[in-house]
RNA sequence: GGCCCGUUGGUCAAGUGGUUAAGACACGGCCCUUUCACGGCUGUAACAUGGGUUCGAAUCCCGUACGGGUCACCA
């Protein structure tokens, strides 16, 4: 086959130089999982830090796993989470297509180079006869890897199908730098002569990231540590073609527990699955961002960062070497943390669906139902149950009047319902401020403790031992109506 | 099994030869209080292990154990 000169110097005249270059490489697989979902965000850090350009970039190239809807999922949460792309294959680019499937003809003419220079070569075995699976770790070397050229073209020309695999030298060491794992090295003799361009004629995941990273300009190759046993072999690649090599960053997975990593089998949520479970963006963006990586220095005691923050303070030097585990817990603090952070508005806007999930009356006003959760919830998901009270009274013990750090009983919150029912009737307005005063008044003149009467009229009125708010902001949000007719329904089981 | 990597409290982690070994979550206690929360204060709890090097080691070197990754025409 003839090289096309001409070819490869108008891909690289493409090439942007000068500034840091990042891209975030999924597969379309439908299902953003955490470790995904923490490697675009450090890859997009590293991007924006430097005040570079950030890539998406879709690894379509195994035929068998195209799953429909796929990259969708992948725009979505880039967009929700806000780590905007400035290439790709949706908003273009100068080094596109930015989709693999469609740069089919580009890899072809790559792998081919790379025989022409001798870094390569064709591999006519059917599967089965040079490797696959035959439970032996030691693998003899390819038949094909020294066929005569005279055989090699007679089979070309006998259009006998093929593969190219990387020819890599038997003697030597390779030694490749990594920023989180440093220089590590290896002795070529235990790598694979593996596989740059298929059957199908699409390359494997090995080679197109090497040609892609390279024909895109990127600076800074961030991915998981499953690919720094593969390193080496890249790097061997780019010599071979005389090209410059990134700087690596490998991620240590995130885990599930001390043996699994996070994983779709193993029912591990997803971005998706965690937004649907009540979880803030920025929430679990923060708390990601923390999961084997911390700040240095100046900011090391902080935990909460915002994506502003988080793009000002990120350096690639706080990324950890060991795995981390998963720890939901911390992400309920971080949940709980933005929850209360946000304005009370913005609170009771994203809290009302989950309040009317469970309360329909119109009468109850939602956003006086918000302000007692905002502190009290953890997740959004916590919130339907905390507040189905409202609509419905429960069929509570009278057992719940006894209480006694505020000193009551059965006896006693009879005597006080009895006391506070005609003042709340005889109440001229009914705000939070006036109940207050009613009530505590009442206290007041009967000479207990504000817990002794504020606790059988909160069980009255709710029906429920613990409740998002206390007895007046209750009895204020359920109206006087409401109010009265459920101390009436106490007093009664009370009297019973 | 070969090769590579990792190991600071239950979890996330700071620490880069000399510290009383930070901080956060979780857990316990106390305070606040109208239940529960929130908030405040406080407590328990860690350098995997054995050898070196050094006046001195969580920090450097070697071994061991344990854990992870990889050895696909998957990424």
């Amino acid at each position: 086959m003839a090289i096309d000169q001409t070819f490869f110097e108008e891909m690289e005249a493409r090439i942007p130089k000068g500034k840091v270059r990042t891209r975030f490489a999924p597969s379309p697989t439908g299902y953003m999982h955490v470790g995904n979902l923490r490697t675009a965000l450090y890859t997009w850090l590293i991007a924006r830090h430097a005040h570079g350009t950030f890539i998406l970039r879709i690894e379509d190239t195994d035929q068998g796993r195209l799953v429909e809807g796929a990259t969708d999922v992948i725009y979505r949460t880039l967009a929700e989470c806000g780590l905007d792309h400035d290439e790709g294959p949706d908003v273009g680019g100068p080094v596109g297509p930015y989709i693999q499937s469609e740069r089919r003809e580009l890899y072809r003419k790559y792998a081919h180079l790379l025989v022409e220079k001798g870094a390569a070569y064709y591999c006519f075995c059917e599967k089965t006869e040079s490797e696959e699976d035959s439970g032996d770790f030691d693998r003899a070397d390819d038949p094909c890897r020294d066929l005569p050229p005279e055989e090699v073209q007679a089979n070309l020309a006998a259009g006998k199908p093929y593969v190219i695999r990387q020819r890599i030298p038997h003697e030597g060491t390779t030694t490749f730098h990594d920023v989180t794992f440093g220089d590590i090295t290896v002795e070529n003799a235990t790598l694979d002569d593996q596989v740059l361009l298929k059957r199908d004629g699409l390359p494997t995941y090995n080679f197109a990231n090497v040609v892609d990273d390279h024909l895109m300009g990127i600076t800074h190759v961030v991915r998981g540590s499953e690919y720094l046993s593969s390193a080496p072999k890249y790097d061997l690649l780019y010599k071979a073609f005389g090209w410059d090599i990134p700087t690596y960053v490998h991620c240590s997975p995130v885990m599930r527990d001390q043996h699994n990593k996070m994983s779709k089998r193993h029912g591990d949520p997803s971005y998706e699955d965690l937004i649907a479970q009540g979880y803030l963006t920025s929430a679990v963006l923060n708390y990601v961002a923390l999961l084997g990586w911390a700040p240095k220095g100046a900011y090391s005691e902080q935990e909460i960062f915002s994506l502003d923050e988080l793009v000002e303070v990120f350096d690639i030097a706080g990324i950890s070497r060991s795995p981390a585990i998963f720890d939901m817990a911390k992400l309920d603090y971080f949940n709980a943390t933005y929850l209360r952070a946000l304005p009370a508005e913005t609170f009771a806007q994203v809290a009302e669906p989950y309040i009317r999930e469970s309360v329909k009356d119109p009468r109850f006003d939602t956003a006086a139902i918000a302000s007692l959760l905002q502190a009290r919830c953890e997740k959004l998901t916590d919130i339907p149950e905390k507040v189905d009270f409202f609509d419905r009274l429960p069929d509570y013990d009278v057992s719940s009047f006894t209480n006694k750090k505020s000193k009551t009983n059965a006896e006693i919150s009879q005597s006080m319902l009895e006391a506070v029912i005609p003042v709340l009737e005889a109440l001229p307005d009914w705000t939070q401020e006036s109940v207050h005063d009613a009530l505590v008044g009442t206290a007041e003149k009967l000479g207990v403790k504000n817990a002794t009467l504020m606790w059988p009229v909160r069980i009255a009125v709710a029906g429920k031992l613990v409740t998002p708010g206390g007895a007046v902001e209750l009895c204020h949000i359920l109206g006087r109506e409401e109010t009265l007719r459920r101390l009436g329904l106490g007093l009664e089981k009370l009297r019973a």
